[in-house]
DNA sequence: TGTACATCAGTGAACGCGCGTTCACTGATGTAC
DNA sequence: TGTACATCAGTGAACGCGCGTTCACTGATGTAC
């Protein structure tokens, strides 16, 4: 039964939203389009009139999580009339216990990067516009007399929120697991002289 | 035909060494074990005798790599008479470009530690104890009046290590990827006073 | 030290299952008149 | 504005394939005598 544009326009969307959490949450390997497609409410028989490939959708779900991520970032920065309380607001939000166990709706990068070293250079490009979307924010934040020195130190940074959170999800003991996002935090707030 | 005692621990260690290479290249859904036991030179009836499962496998092999990278950072780190120089090493090797293109022989936690945040809890204790003793080849080696502070310092700093590594391999640029490990190094190196 | 035999590591066919993808079909949508 | 019909989004069965795992079999190993 054929839809309207509208409801097709929306399925599709309900379709990226839903196997960008899946991806997240399962890796892109571990959650099959199936199941996907059953999550968004439909059977996997319509799915290629959205998407031409698993890979075409794993392509659009990193572009949409990863511009709907850099949307969070904007908003938890805030008014940048006062640049060291947004980004302690960023780091606390990035480094907390709840992103870490939201994966799902979490940082693509951190929950996918690795996966998406090992995907075509299209995807890869995707992850790579995400990553400078996100460096650019933090960049602006970060204090330091000239841009290249910002950058520099809003790449590293970002290397450091990133794999922590990483870090705090693959190991066990939840008192490590706190304890490395509290490292994290503290290092980053005094490196920036927000403590 | 069974082959000596001998041989079979031999074949066994094979098996870890090709599948931890494997796991590290490809994740642990992006390779199966059919292909592993042909890469160690067997044919995939006979991976039960080894091990009790794929998750074993898992397990096994990333203890091993996870071992052996600990084995690398001590060769690599050296005589512990001039601690500077130690972790200038210990800081090139790790976010050298040689290291971000051979991740099958490189650190797992980089290659898998968002894979193994997905697996059962015995793997994740077993990349927690990897963790813990990278961390604490890192805590001796850094300055700071108290062991409390130079712990917090580890965890932190392996952290972005481990992030920076990560997202070097994620972004499609190469002139991006080289950028991102040398701000990891600058930013390292300037923190720990070794610049 | 030599022989007879139980053990068991490795082989390769086979299992059920889930994967990504294709396709004939259905019936609501939206256009042409 | 109403009607006739072409379009095409979604359904569900089917495709070949590779997955993890099992199993009967083979024949070298290593033990018992």
């Amino acid at each position: 039964m054929k839809v309207s544009r509208e409801q097709f326009a929306e399925n599709r969307e309900r379709i990226l939203d839903v196997a960008s959490t899946l991806f997240r949450e399962k890796g892109f390997d571990g959650i099959g389009i199936a199941d996907i497609m059953k999550a968004a409410g439909m059977t996997h028989g319509g799915f290629y009139r959205h998407f031409e490939s698993k890979d075409d959708l794993i392509d659009q779900a990193s572009h949409k999580a990863l511009t709907r991520g850099a949307g969070y970032w904007d908003r938890t920065i805030g008014d940048v009339d006062n640049v060291h309380a947004a980004l302690t607001r960023l780091l606390q939000m990035y480094l907390s216990e709840a992103h870490r166990d939201a994966s799902g709706k979490g940082c693509s990068v951190a929950a996918l990067g690795a996966d998406a070293a090992r995907q075509n250079s299209t995807i890869r490009k995707t992850f790579e516009h995400g990553v400078e979307s996100l460096v650019d924010k933090l960049t602006a934040l970060l204090p330091g007399r000239t841009r290249a020195v910002r950058r520099r130190k809003a790449l590293a940074s970002f290397s450091q929120m990133m794999g922590a959170l990483v870090l705090s999800r693959a190991v066990d003991d939840p008192a490590l697991s706190k304890e490395i996002l509290s490292a994290a935090m503290f290092e980053l707030s005094a490196a920036h002289g927000v403590a």
